[in-house]
DNA sequence: TTGCTCCTCACGTCACGTGAGGTGGC
DNA sequence: TTGCTCCTCACGTCACGTGAGGTGGC
């Protein structure tokens, strides 16, 4: 017969946590005294207290260990302890990637080595474009800019002829040529609106995938994009995801009026695991 | 700008997301509408979106990477990853070591070893007790529960005779002579009080320990603890402990009127950390 | 008119720790 | 009378998810 005082001592824990166990029916005092409230515990309950403590600290909660402590039938056992192993082997090796990572960034700190911290994997939806090449010849990275713009601006007019309401962002996409060079095109969001199909604009629907994405703000041009999709392709390549094909840039925000060019740079990848 | 489901997409996060971050002033959209209450965010907040998350996905907790937001020297930063480093390679080892006795504990299972499952570490204070050796000749493991028994009998007797009040649990402990044989001593808390020290009687105050401590309950006499503090011994090398001397046993609940004997058996161990 | 999005509470999560305010036994 | 232990609320923890109940814009 201990107080709760005692009976906790004698099984490392706290009277709180005795009242607990108690408001959950994992262990019930022998006998509650009616005028004090008083609880009374047994030394027979001790075993039952351990059990308790001993299962927790396998990392099991206090609703998965219920069972076992009146059912000790090595099969109950096996089954929440299988399960569990399997919970700490996937945490390992999640904390595991996170030290990783963490190690990573401390080195590209001492390195002066700049990879972007902003980085973010998401999935991006199908979206049906219309959008207009360009790939006339001609056109390098020197006068890419202006070639877009032009684009830009004939692309509007064409849509606002056609009374066809473009309300999303702008989005530059690249099609591959194979030799090493990309078609630029620039594209906007129609929705499921028709749209005058010619020789100029034309329509299509980007599918959806997955992407390492990063913000990037308008200084640099063209020339400062290059190196941003280099570092996003090392960054995904470190989170375990494959990159693969060009990537879309999406103008979040136009440069104009004094505010400059806001892009989200987004790289397809697939997950390697 | 942008509705709140438009960024919280944009951003890879949830609407309630970016409320809680408000609320946290982590976060404020650029305009909220004083009629209806709606949020607009501008893409240029994007990149603060970005830096939460990925910061978050390193493993800090929402008021750590707060001051991150504003000062991003490689200093501040550097510090915190630091630490985040030692805390998650601390918590690997954690997880780690109970992964090792989730599996140890199933190869337990399949190979029906028995290792008890109710052992947990704690601290034992310091007890002065009046005890009584049981080391007469001719006691060995046959005789040595009668010998134990008549021995409690006569401490019992010599306290009620001074008048000492002896409220605890009697405790057997042992002392090493050296030859791999011990001598066995029955005693019992007497607090601060006087006792009469004499030929049979004598006190004196067992040190605080640390100790790995399971229950057995009555049956089998003196033959079945022997292998229990084996199995202890056990347990405290797989977690970590090195135990050394001999054990004590607290007798929790005497045997008599029905009721089984309970004892507490504690293995004293250090800490090999 | 019907969806869709937005709004503000407010509860729930997990295993207790930590007071607040009060009482019983020596 | 003074400590010590015990009692019952009830808030706080961390980062939101998930309704409840209601409203604005197409």
């Amino acid at each position: 017969m201990f107080s709760i005082g005692d009976f906790a001592r004698l099984g490392g824990v706290s009277a709180r946590t005795l009242r607990y166990y108690e408001g959950l029916g994992l262990l019930d005092p022998i006998a509650v005294d009616p005028a004090t409230g008083y609880r009374s515990y047994s030394a027979h309950q001790l075993p039952r207290l351990n059990r308790i403590v001993a299962l927790k600290d396998l990392g099991l909660s206090l609703e998965q260990l219920r069972p076992l402590l009146d059912d000790l039938s090595a099969e109950q056992l096996r089954g929440m302890l299988q399960l569990k192993r399997a919970e700490l082997q996937e945490q390992l090796a999640d904390d595991q990637a996170r030290l990783t990572r963490v190690e990573q960034r401390l080195r590209h700190i001492e390195g002066e080595d700049t990879v972007p911290i902003d980085v973010l994997v998401k999935k991006v939806p199908p979206v049906r474009l219309a959008f207009v090449r360009c790939d006339e010849p001609g056109i390098g990275f020197d006068n890419m800019q202006s070639a877009l713009g032009a684009a830009v601006l004939a692309l509007r007019e064409r849509l606002d002829a056609a009374g066809t309401r473009a309300s999303g962002p702008m989005v530059l996409f690249y099609e591959d040529r194979g030799d090493d060079s990309v078609i630029p095109h620039v594209g906007i969001d129609i929705g499921d609106q028709a749209v005058p199909v010619d020789d100029l604009v034309q329509e299509c629907t980007l599918p959806a995938i997955d992407v390492v994405s990063t913000t990037h703000s308008g200084g640099g041009g063209h020339d400062a994009i290059g190196p941003i999709y280099g570092q996003l392709a090392r960054w995904a390549e470190d989170h375990g995801y494959q990159p693969y094909g060009p990537g879309r840039d999406v103008v979040l925000e136009a440069s104009g009026g004094g505010t400059e060019a806001l892009l989200e740079l987004q790289l397809p990848v697939t997950q390697s695991g």
